[in-house]
DNA sequence: TGGTATTTAGTAGCTGGTACTAATAGGTGG
DNA sequence: CCACCTATTAGTACCAGCTACTAAATACCA
């Protein structure tokens, strides 16, 4: 038995396109060193899609990320009172998760909290100065967190801004950040 | 003069592109209530590759994003000793920064300062607890930081750790750390 | 009205597939 | 040793979504 068992070429497959899924059929035939059929097959029963439908889903997951990233403030703005309040909510998900566990990472929640206490001032240019924070509890991956901006102290161009953060009811993060408005755009 | 210009026409195309980069020429036509023909001249002028390269742009930009994101460490470790020191380097990218602007969003910095101050502690299970962070300079886009994490001191199951960010010689963050290690896997 | 820019139409050819049929290779049991 | 079954390979027709090209129709402007 010198050749590669089926099986064997199928979890090669698979572990292939995991890594980069935008290889073509012809491409992993040559990885695998069989025919291209072979390897249509083995996606057919293993229920792969095309290179381009594949390409096309890391695309579109690339663009609802984007979308989220891009925007002024990580999560949804629901609420603005500009130097006085702001509430937004962030949907928790899978990527957002330390490897092999649901716990959402720490600096999801900082980067909820940090763009908020950034929406809610008043300026052009806002600038993050030093910051005390106090992650309470864990987070899970699908959970949605709420978090509160309210500034607390408002100077010529330095803000005192507290941010909690709520998952339900419950407190998992409290920070204080003091921010710097930049006069000039 | 009813019907759109070709120049305001080209540039509702590249907005649409922007927003979303998944259209095909056909849905492009529809949208912009012009032929086939006209999209393709367009797209020809304004040097826009047609939608399976910009599909596969955005989905390997995924992936490069997701390689980054799904290590431990944000950025690239580059030193570790478990239990006292660690050291990673963030070359910062456009996607970091604020719009509009060249400067890189402060949870990005706090991104590679919490993930390595979680890499340098000897567990399987990391939380952080509570953090008092300094923003000193601002990080550009294109700059390559340099995290550096000490830890201070260690009790039972928490850590006191130490981060210093550098840009070249520059200090542009410093945070302390306390973290909790949670000891069953 | 002519001349030029713009737009539309249509063709051949390309890649990377699907869906299908058919042939071949490689054991294994009887 | 043959029959059978699985796995593999080969080949065909067809598809979407293009490129590259030619040609015709339309719009606009002096």
């Amino acid at each position: 038995m010198i050749k590669m068992l089926k099986k064997e070429r199928q979890i090669k497959l698979k572990e292939i396109l995991n890594r980069n899924p935008l290889f073509t059929d012809r491409e992993l035939s040559e990885k695998l060193k069989v025919s291209i059929q072979t390897v249509r097959l083995d996606r057919l029963e293993l229920k792969i899609p095309e290179v381009r439908e594949r390409t096309k889903s890391a695309a579109s997951a690339y663009a609802r990320l984007k979308s989220v990233n891009e925007g002024e403030v990580i999560g949804e703005l629901l609420e603005l009172e500009l130097d006085h309040y702001a509430l937004s909510v962030l949907k928790t998900s899978e990527e957002m998760a330390l490897q092999r566990s649901q716990i959402i990472r720490g600096h999801y929640i900082f980067a909820q909290a940090n763009s908020l206490a950034v929406a809610v001032i008043n300026a052009q240019k806002v600038l993050t100065g030093s910051t005390n924070l106090r992650f309470h509890k864990t987070v899970q991956v699908g959970d949605k967190i709420k978090a509160r901006a309210k500034v607390i102290k408002k100077e010529q161009q330095r803000y005192f801004i507290q941010v909690k953060t709520y998952c339900g009811d419950q407190l998992v993060f409290s920070g204080d950040f003091v921010m710097f408005a930049q006069l000039e755009g």
